[in-house]
DNA sequence: GCGACAG
DNA sequence: ATCTTGTCGC
């Protein structure tokens, strides 16, 4: 497979990525995740009511998989599930929590930036360890350009890293994040996906 | 050439 | 991500 014409497309779409705020209240919060199992990938959205944070709505798809993990091109193993899921969802979402980055990428599209530009979507991205770029701070840099934020969350040694997606500033982002935190790591959106993705699995596994 | 490297 | 038991800690 050629992976230039890949880095040449992230490229493109990291030209589209707003990273100011292009969106309106927000009312519903939707966590992108995705699990295994076998040669199957499983993509889940669970969409978060903002304001009580409580779930709302889960939808999932599932694939086969057809590419490798190759870092900085995880969107072209995982983002076919993701947004195949989140087409599922009834209800109107406002931003996406997606579980990876943003901009902070060797080519400013991680999947967050890739599923938020090809849905036009508000999207955020929430990783759980250090991709790239140079740390300034809790800042994240890459070419003296804020990418990016650590986050220390849940009382955790690790940080997590929340970088813009699309249509979206950092300070926001980090915002958001934080509101979205109860009691765990990871923000309610991201982490019940994840939850959500991981019983899925359980249950293809005997079927 | 060497090291780094989301999920 | 996934393969896996018990175990330390709040």
């Amino acid at each position: 497979m050629d992976l230039d014409r890949l880095y040449r497309e992230q490229e493109r779409l990291a030209k589209r990525a707003k990273l100011y705020d292009a969106f309106g209240k927000i009312r519903y919060v939707a966590g992108l995740d995705c699990s295994y199992t076998g040669d199957r990938i499983i993509g889940g959205a669970v969409v978060v009511d903002y304001e009580t944070l409580e779930p709302v709505e889960y939808a999932h798809a599932t694939r086969t998989l057809k590419f490798p993990y190759i870092p900085g091109l995880l969107a072209y193993r995982e983002a076919g599930a993701m947004m195949a899921a989140f087409r599922k969802v009834r209800r109107d979402v406002d931003v996406l929590m997606v579980d990876g980055f943003g901009v902070n990428h060797p080519r400013r599209c991680g999947i967050a930036t890739h599923v938020g530009v090809k849905l036009d979507m508000p999207a955020i991205g929430v990783g759980k360890s250090f991709l790239c770029g140079e740390s300034c701070g809790a800042d994240i840099c890459q070419d003296g350009e804020k990418v990016g934020r650590m986050l220390y969350t849940g009382g955790s040694k690790r940080p997590i890293y929340v970088s813009p997606g699309h249509r979206i500033s950092l300070d926001t982002a980090v915002e958001l994040v934080k509101h979205c935190i109860v009691s765990g790591r990871l923000p309610e959106p991201t982490r019940l996906a994840h939850e959500y993705v991981t019983a899925l699995k359980k249950k293809y596994a005997g079927n």
